[in-house]
DNA sequence: TGTTCATATCAAAAAAACTTGATATAATTT
DNA sequence: AAATTATATCAAGTTTTTTTGATATGAACA
């Protein structure tokens, strides 16, 4: 069963947000080392994005994992990510089942 | 414009999330003290069903009512609190269309 | 095999959120 | 007007979350 409360709290960190919306919109990896013919964004591309350093963007990826808003393919020795849309979409209907909205 | 960020900050604190669950569910107040045919929750229900203590309610309500999540009607010396499904709807609704779901 | 590169984890520091007890404010009642 | 009652606010303490730098792990490649 899914737990608003978890998905909330990855929901109200605003670069997480931010995380979120870049995996919507990525069209594909645009740095020179890794492969730009996944699906996913890989951790370089976010460090780039928002000028994090790694430790950090590993911290709330981690987070954005285990709320399962995102899923990771680790692919050789990089990791892509994507967004589980599904799990926004169960969260969102989850709300209007339970507020009776 | 609906802030996505505030109102999951607001939905993701477990007490929140169970007051707005008791708002949702109310019938009228049993309480002694207070008038019984106001709509909303007061603050002395909250304290008695959850064993919290004035200020925390009170910290926690305005959490709720900033967020837009909750109506507040002051009414005398009591305050009353109502869910503002309409936000909880905005809200869900925001996310869709973000998303794209 | 040894080096390089990407990510994970850890411990410490910093920041933010929450809780509490004390006091303030404001309406109600005696 | 004074005492009572409900809520707000404040400062201090506590807990949780986030950030950082250092180190570890594990894959790729020379």
């Amino acid at each position: 069963m899914i737990d608003i409360v978890k998905i909330s709290k990855a929901l109200s960190d605003p670069i997480r947000y931010k995380i979120l919306l870049m995996l919507l919109n990525h069209k594909g990896c645009t740095s020179s080392q890794c492969e730009t013919d996944m699906k996913g964004v890989c951790n370089c591309e976010i460090m780039e994005e928002f000028g994090m350093i790694q430790s950090r963007v590993s911290y709330h990826m981690k987070e954005l994992c285990e709320s399962g808003l995102v899923t990771e393919m680790p692919k050789g020795k990089w990791k892509y990510y994507t967004l589980k849309k599904e799990a926004i979409r169960e969260y969102s209907k989850e709300l209007g089942v339970i507020f009776q909205l």
